[in-house]
DNA sequence: TCGTTATTCTTTGGATCCAAAGTAAAGGTT
DNA sequence: AACCTTTACTTTGGATCCAAAGAATAACGA
């Protein structure tokens, strides 16, 4: 059973939920019931049945036409469809951030995203705990960006998008090929981190959008978009 | 009190709400009650519960920090950054679209929504009624590109990204010059309408984005945005 | 034996109840 | 008189109960 929140000692039945569906306890297609849910999470209906119209909205989970909610299925396809809607909501921030100007503050915070990357990458190869300090590293970039907008509208539509479920690191097995393959993407999306900073503090707004857009495939390009391989089995995403 | 549905005699607690916060029965940054709103609509706090999560999701309710919810004040800004958003995945469908080709079914249903336009430009000056069917015509436009995308994702995107309360024509006052600044609009709504399709047929994917991308700021542009004098009253949106 | 109908069971949606957390107010103390 | 503490009340979150809608199954008729 998931841990309870610290604080008050109450589950988060969203968070839990999201869990299970990430890890395959519910598989895509699968049907959801309100009390097994329920009886699994040791709580009662209620908050499963807030959870699952959260879910629902986040785009987890699928009514179906009659009664209940199914696991949604993503297909390829819709993979492909998150990264360009990512891409091209990543890059109308990194646009409008550009025009408006990178303030010191926010500046600091990509230089230093910036200095950790090129730290990583002097190491010459990776470690599986760096896939995981790759991780928080490009998210607190992007998120910084994003957050430096100042505008809530774009920043809740990225994370309204941002729902997929792609297992973490964790839950893969990671060999030397994988490390290796990870090693080319880091120094990739490094690149592109770098040359979107450029444009960012140089004012150049469209060429941020641009360059934001292209870096948003690069999960795809280098096939390491963990888990695509399980998400990617629906056939029928409809 | 609002109506409830016909089928099962159950009302839409969701819609309902909705639609008291776009009329400004609940103002912006007003504290939201579950059960003053529950007993208003004449429901338990259940539906109401469920109704607050759904909306703080779509954007119209925000989580205060301690406790409750409270109504989401949207500023000038706020509604530059939806239209943005909007043009930005509305551009992505278009792109896809023109990419994958345009099926004959979805060709001959942009060209009835065209060749309807038309019929309205031809009377030379607008009554209220056409405003409400040209709302209409346009929206089957823009629904008939992203749904023939194909892409649930990007469909669902879009959607999430919908739900800004802009007031509905019949809640303002409609005069000779707002009909005058409204045929206007529609001219250059259909004219664009026009090039999209264009585009779309040609498989100019590129094109037929960036014209849905300016498209999208038609509504900024003719300052026809129903009740932006209201939404932008808010000076602080965070 | 197959199809149709009726009955039962499953499952969801809504209402009410209870507990816990937070807020406001009142009273006491310095 | 001002500030702190304690108490009462407001409001939300969770649990349980009840009703209604759907689905499955069984029984009856052709």
């Amino acid at each position: 059973m998931p841990e309870k929140s610290e604080k008050n000692g109450r589950l988060n039945v969203i968070a839990s939920l999201r869990k299970l569906i990430s890890e395959g306890v519910y598989a895509p297609g699968e049907r959801l019931k309100e009390l097994h849910v329920a009886e699994r999470l040791q709580v009662s209906r209620m908050p499963v049945r807030l959870a699952f119209r959260t879910l629902e909205q986040e785009g987890l989970l699928q009514k179906t036409g009659t009664r209940g909610y199914v696991v949604r299925q993503f297909s390829e396809e819709d993979v492909l469809c998150a990264v360009e809607v990512r891409g091209a909501l990543e890059g109308l921030a990194a646009r409008r951030l550009a025009e408006q100007g990178v303030t010191e503050e926010v500046g600091a915070q990509l230089r230093d995203c910036l200095s950790r990357g090129e730290a990583l990458l002097e190491k010459g190869h990776l470690v599986k705990a760096d896939i995981e300090v790759w991780a928080t590293l490009n998210q607190e970039f992007h998120r910084a960006i994003v957050g430096a907008t100042g505008s809530r509208v774009i920043h809740d539509a990225i994370a309204r998008n941002d729902h997929l479920p792609f297992a973490s690191a964790d839950s893969i097995i990671i060999d030397d090929a994988v490390l290796d393959r990870e090693y080319g993407k880091l120094r990739m999306a490094h690149a592109q981190h770098q040359l979107v900073f450029q444009a960012l503090s140089r004012g150049e707004g469209a060429r941020a959008e641009m360059l934001m857009r292209e870096h948003a495939y690069i999960g795809l390009r280098y096939g390491t978009l963990f888990g695509l391989g399980e998400v990617g089995r629906a056939s029928e995403t409809t």
